[in-house]
DNA sequence: CCCAATAATTTACGCGCGTAAATTTTTTGA
DNA sequence: TCAAAAAATTTACGCGCGTAAATTATTGGG
């Protein structure tokens, strides 16, 4: 910081020496200015610490640096998981992260994308709500916006999709589960507002048929995000009623699990694969708190890894090829990995 | 949607039939304007869906409408929980909120300032990382930018802090262990990343000896934000050395005690309050998955929507007040409450 | 050493809007 | 009805930067 007062880049290319334009040219990209000049903006930049006003540049660039991201909930931390894995590859790709949570509404969910519009980003990745979500006014921003789905599919919407394979994944815990003792009975909302939901429940089915077994359903009814509270007044009730098809439980996810697992443990039931146990429970997903579970939960794992990588270089690659949109649609699944622990 | 394309304010300004700097107004307050010239805009907005470019807004406005929302990590269910309800009182407001997460890291905390610095927020609210914070570069930015601190205080930085009463709140909780049983012994990390820790190791020493009895502290060895990992690791350790100096365990968060948990479930020792368990264990914060741990944890709340909802009205007064710094820096802290549940 | 290639400079315009001053129109109240 | 107050309009400038075209300076290779 030395004495004269640095209000822009008229200034600043004054006291490094060089022009504006060119100065210009290097905050685009530094190596696209004689070495000799980089060294001088950036001796001159050490002194004054100027940065170009982002609303500026923003106004007048063809395009912005922004990347929004959308998630149904972080208040869900495999959401924010996710998140937090994908920021952290945009930032890498020079690129600004601009997260919005719809905290599990389809009025935020549009709220956002209008936020998202008005930020003109050069691209965006959206894991929809699902169900609720409004799918037209999704599929509507994805035509004006480069934009990638994850988690959660909407048919033809976007460039690209990436996901789990639910049917691998499902009929994976449900093979492992048969082999080891009972066939589960499936453990879900009745009305859920993921899709995945409904291809989990279909992917059960096809799985138990395929082995031979009878699939049951167990449908329980409750609205909103707080699945564990849901799997816990919902699977406290079945418990009691002490009417389950089966000693064993496959929940369609990993929270609704946890709250099974609590309201097992509060009715004195024994979970898990041991002798003594009378209740195996079994979720999916891999949640941060299924291995602090009492038992530790087994599950299966997403590779969200996998995931968010993709969909990040996915919408680079179209960024940097210049087009609006690729030639052709694509969508991947990947598989998931059974996660053996204490509870099934 | 009509023919004529907007692709500004001048272009809307003529289809609305209105001029231009009025149309400004509108949009910077539909009030201001004379109620036949506000409806004759709103048609216009109906028939066109124009808004103005928020980049050339914020490059000409004397100060945007953004306030920035730095948590120090949103896989923290407690932090998405309340950068949740801080977001909601921004946009009531009339405001942009931008949040971000420092992902535990001092490194990303600065950078998120840097991001923000750019941004030029109306005001930010930080609820810094602690320990490892460089606070000094977080006392800079204070200076430059309205800023107020919430959930672990930096002594005199920023505008005003808000916080939870430790003292308090553990006096709370050792006064409830002390009545229903041995006095507790204090379980917490060594060298723990928040300052609030540290708080309640004070709180906990203060309490006990104003009860005439012998504090305990359990200091576990580990690093970084995988509490529930640590308190499960170290808490098994301790557990199966079967030393310890009392069979009541209270925990500095809740986080840890979740671990502290599942370790004692693994151990095969029964947590709770009934003749036959033989520990209790206590949490403070009043965790999201609190309610579902086996058996439900016993803990402190604190008063995070007092929290929130005050951070955002000082802000917000400070920027209507359009000072720079308010006369004098406001300190609050907040009453936890007991939640009594089936671990202690 | 000179010429072609490369890079930097100069000049100029435009982005979309906020905002101020002077002027005209509309509203208000007695 | 009429003057004063309030609101809208016209005109004009500036914000900080991207970018293009024409020009000048620098570099590197033979």
């Amino acid at each position: 910081m030395s004495g004269t007062k640095i209000k822009n880049m008229e200034d600043f290319a004054a006291v490094s020496g060089i022009s504006r334009p060119t100065v210009s040219k290097y905050f685009n990209d530094p190596e696209s200015v004689r070495k000799s000049t980089r060294q001088k903006i950036e001796a001159a930049l050490k002194k004054h610490n100027y940065r170009p006003n982002i609303y500026a540049v923003n106004q007048n660039r063809r395009m912005t640096k922004n990347i929004g991201l959308v998630v149904p909930n972080l208040a869900d931390p495999f959401f924010a998981g996710i998140a937090r894995t994908i920021e952290g590859l945009i930032v890498k790709a020079g690129y600004n992260p601009l997260l919005f949570s719809s905290h599990g509404g389809p009025e935020q969910e549009i709220s956002n994308l209008d936020s998202l519009r008005s930020i003109k980003p050069a691209a965006v990745l959206i894991a929809p709500i699902g169900r609720m979500s409004q799918d037209d006014k999704v599929a509507q921003f994805a035509s004006e916006v480069p934009t990638v789905l994850f988690d959660a599919n909407l048919e033809d919407v976007g460039i690209a999709f990436f996901g789990s394979d639910n049917d691998q994944s499902i009929g994976l815990i449900v093979d492992y589960l048969c082999r080891s003792g009972e066939p589960p009975a499936f453990f879900e909302m009745k009305t859920p507002i993921n899709p995945n939901a409904f291809k989990r429940r279909n992917a059960y089915i096809t799985a138990m048929e395929r082995l031979g077994h009878q699939p049951h359903l167990i449908q329980i009814s409750g609205q909103g995000w707080n699945f564990e509270e849901i799997g816990f007044r919902e699977g406290g009730r079945i418990l009691t009623e002490q009417r389950l098809p089966s000693n064993t439980i496959l929940c369609s996810n990993d929270r609704l699990a946890i709250g099974l697992l609590s309201a097992a443990f509060e009715n004195g039931i024994k979970v898990g694969r041991d002798a003594n146990a009378t209740l195996r429970i079994a979720g999916h997903d891999d949640h941060p708190f299924s291995q602090f579970t009492c038992p530790s939960l087994t599950t299966v794992s997403q590779d969200y890894d996998a995931i968010a990588t993709r969909s990040v270089e996915t919408v680079l690659s179209l960024i940097d090829s210049g087009e609006k949109q690729p030639k052709q649609r694509e969508e991947t699944l990947f598989e998931g990995k059974l996660v053996m622990r204490g509870s099934a």
